[in-house]
DNA sequence: GTCTATAGGCTGATAGAC
DNA sequence: GTCTATCAGCCTATAGAC
């Protein structure tokens, strides 16, 4: 962040930039997860911020340097939602809640998920510096503290990397795919209600948990 | 199909003209894949397939039309795909099977999985009476089979609908998601290997083994 | 059936009044 | 800072020669 920047955010014009700034991008957000980046137009965004087509412009030159702010954003707000974890943790709670966490962003901003996911079916062009870079030394840290848990007893030998990665799997397939799940459901006008995404985060804390050994085996029915 | 293409797949003419539909939808599905549909072009369709872009037209009308093509024998794909499952079945072997069966798609079929997800994550317009209706009646059959197990004793009782759900997130990560993987792991080009398809399936395998309690609860290490 | 040429409409971006 | 008017390029689709 530049000086500049700070200075202008502590006076009246900068606070006007920044809240047409967020406005925008909050449109952009919306319509870009329904149409990906070439199926977006600028025009579809400013109708849906409420503003002319050329304020868009205006506040973010090309439709390309809108749709990074929107996907740096995201990155942002993923890289911060991974809660730390500690050595000393307890396994159990710690997997537990970091599911918990995932469905909560799940169920808070799927449009931010489904920008990410479109990004990465298209193969990632603009953030292949983010997934080889900090997403992975994420994974390899995350992963090292899941080994020594298991070095240490503390949990059952499991491939710890593709245990992070079909936690992500699980997790935001509520939200990239919602429409999916809600019509083979059942549910009213495609939309999962709030007991789906607290079923749905049941069911995995325990299959992942169970993988773990952090689950007594579950006993069956006596066969008929 | 009518009578007139079944003549017209008899003779010549007809021959030609599949191979070209063909050809032409084999190009749709790799760069519908990449851009979804508001973001391709019938030029980079044309390109792809080595044909004049009047062709594109000639042979399917509209843009519209061809898409449909695509994502219908995507679904014929999808559901042919579906093995069928009986109550005499053995659980570990249908569920190991079954994985093996979507991750043999994610492997082969990646650009057709994610032409699935991009119609997906847009919310599904042109393929909602399919999720409603034959795929959530596939769904509740087979969760119906697999219930009839639980009840007999022959594995431990699931939420067997989120089971199925959470099979499909997994395996199908795999297609839609390749680039991330393949990043996080380090692999050249970002294409995953051969062995990591397989390093996947055994994880998803063990995973849901265990949650049903199919496999035996692994043991930890002695602690330090 | 194939292909070139082009119509007609939409898109990203900008100029310039206010 | 805001907004209308508009340009130049690209897009789908088609006409019409071969």
């Amino acid at each position: 962040m530049t000086s500049k920047e700070i200075t202008e955010e502590t006076n009246n014009q900068g606070r006007i930039r920044q809240e047409n700034r967020k406005r925008i991008m909050s449109a952009a957000e919306k319509v870009f997860s329904q149409n990906g980046f070439r199926g977006s137009t600028t025009a579809s965004i400013a109708e849906e911020a409420g503003l002319p087509k050329a304020n868009i412009h205006y506040y973010f030159g090309t439709k390309e340097e809108l749709y990074r702010a929107v996907v740096d954003e995201i990155v942002d707000l993923w890289l911060s939602s991974f809660r730390e974890i500690h050595e000393g943790d307890d396994p159990a709670t710690t997997l537990a809640d970091y599911i918990r966490a995932k469905m909560e962003l799940s169920k808070s901003r799927p449009e931010a998920s489904r920008v990410f996911a479109n990004e990465l079916i298209r193969g990632a062009p603009r953030i292949q510096s983010y997934l080889a870079g900090d997403l992975k030394k994420w994974v390899e840290q995350k992963s090292a503290i899941l080994d020594k848990w298991i070095e240490q007893g503390k949990m059952a030998p499991v491939d710890t990397t593709r245990l992070i990665f079909h936690i992500w799997a699980m997790t935001q397939t509520w939200a990239d795919f919602e429409v999916q799940w809600a019509s083979v459901l059942g549910r009213e006008d495609n939309r999962l209600e709030e007991q789906d995404f607290e079923q749905a985060t049941n069911s995995i804390i325990t299959t992942v948990l169970r993988n773990c050994g952090l689950l007594p085996l579950p006993e069956r029915r006596t066969g008929v």
